[in-house]
DNA sequence: CGAAACGTTGAATGGTTTCAACAAGAGTGG
DNA sequence: CCACTCTTGTTGAAACCATTCAACGTTTCG
């Protein structure tokens, strides 16, 4: 039972829990107030409190940290289908930025019609907590690759995950993917500096496992590379609904 | 409108929503199967699957990931009101292990009863989702001192977050707090070597901020070591609850 | 007492950063 | 059209932070 045109997060949240037809006309009735922002400006501002939160739509957007010494940390990068700011809402205080990195388009949720929906569908609440859950999950895997991963194994993870991720949404497959980041952008998300994530860039493409070069992810040697970045993507995939 | 003694999940959650007497009392409910585990031995290994979560009542807990080289990265530390394991429950699979640090006594909460509690009461799933991201708020403030901040700071920040959740339950102030983490731990969860987690440490004592000694901690010099780690901790602090 | 866990210190090694330059492409205004 | 700037990518050499290896001290506990 799907509507004509599923929403990349309705998609990702009924490999979840078998939503039922009230529960996707709820999620549906979120996605009114569809609007678009311009590459680099910001959408959230570190330190200001919002109270809307967005479901990315189409495009790839940013969430980093700035450090009082200026340097940044990207935390993640989220690709269509993923919420933008809703920590941010929840805590009621924005702790990190939040930058398209290229135009995007993305639904506006108020956080009034989020708990709404809530009270009507709480199976809904519980699709919600997965997606949280799982982007933790995500968060957990970056934070043991800054801790106990070197650059290389650290670098090939990252493009990676990015992989299946973009791949669960039918913008990547083994083969590659499009990739609109930056050498810098790589260098945020890795705590590396952006010369040594060119070299290391330079050392796995030489070595025939990866090319990153003008917007495109390339795989030569997918199961060398997993095997480098002891990648197992277990914590991505949902094989099966958990609530029927 | 308290019952005589609130358990430290229920005082934390309070914070955030205003939790009516029926809410309460569902949140009681899930408090019904209290269990001790012995310190040192796994509550959750990774990679198995589970469907009970617990809730933590006293003690350390650690939740860690072990790397295919044989390294570990700790991610967190858990204290007395602190989910344990509800993000392996929801994902289906554990990614991570937990193991006390020393002997705890927990509460297990199986999925379908706190799914079922969403049911009936909404706002306890919101309550649920807010805490949920007050975690992912930490593992993401875990991620960019990681990223970016130097051994010191790390350090430094790492014993102050600590101090501030502990404060919040009672069991800290700005003096200090008891302890019982081993320098082994601090490297596993910061990144580092043992043996530069023992000069790290001599040299802040030495500098007179902090002093990490025979399970106590005690800051010499607050203000200096929140300059010196540029720790906020706006994340941690809820100051008014979002719902009324 | 002996063993085990934890803490401490020095010296050598190495991964990563910083500093300094240079190259290539895109967009802009003259 | 060209010069100009800005962004992104690339490379080498020196400096540094943190690791590894090795050893020894300390405390706890059966």
């Amino acid at each position: 039972m799907m509507t004509i045109e599923a929403s990349p997060l309705t998609r990702k949240l009924s490999a979840f829990v078998a939503l039922s037809e009230t529960e996707l006309a709820v999620l549906e009735r979120l996605h009114q107030r569809r609007k678009s922002f311009c590459a680099g400006r910001d959408l959230v501002h570190q330190g200001q409190s919002e109270q809307a939160a967005y479901i990315l739509a189409e495009g790839w957007v940013v969430s980093y940290k700035i450090q009082p010494d200026g340097s940044r940390q990207i935390v993640d990068f989220q690709i269509p289908g993923d919420f933008l700011g809703l920590r941010s809402v929840l805590l009621h205080t924005s702790d990190h930025g939040i930058e398209p990195i290229v135009d995007i388009k993305a639904v506006e949720v108020l956080v009034s019609d989020l708990l709404q929906a809530f009270e009507e569908t709480p199976r809904l609440a519980t699709a919600i907590l997965w997606a949280v859950s799982r982007d933790e999950a995500m968060v957990v895997e970056h934070l043991v690759g800054l801790g106990r991963r070197d650059a290389d194994a650290r670098m090939a993870h990252f493009l990676l995950e990015l992989g299946v991720r973009l791949s669960l949404v039918g913008m990547g497959s083994r083969q590659g993917y499009a990739c609109p980041l930056t050498q810098y952008h790589l260098a945020d998300a890795l705590g590396l500096s952006a010369i040594h994530v060119n070299r290391v860039l330079r050392r796995l493409r030489e070595a025939g496992f990866v090319t990153f070069r003008s917007g495109q992810v390339t795989f030569d040697d997918y199961e060398g590379l997993v095997a480098l970045a002891h990648f197992d993507p277990a914590y991505l995939d949902q094989t099966r609904p958990l609530l029927p």
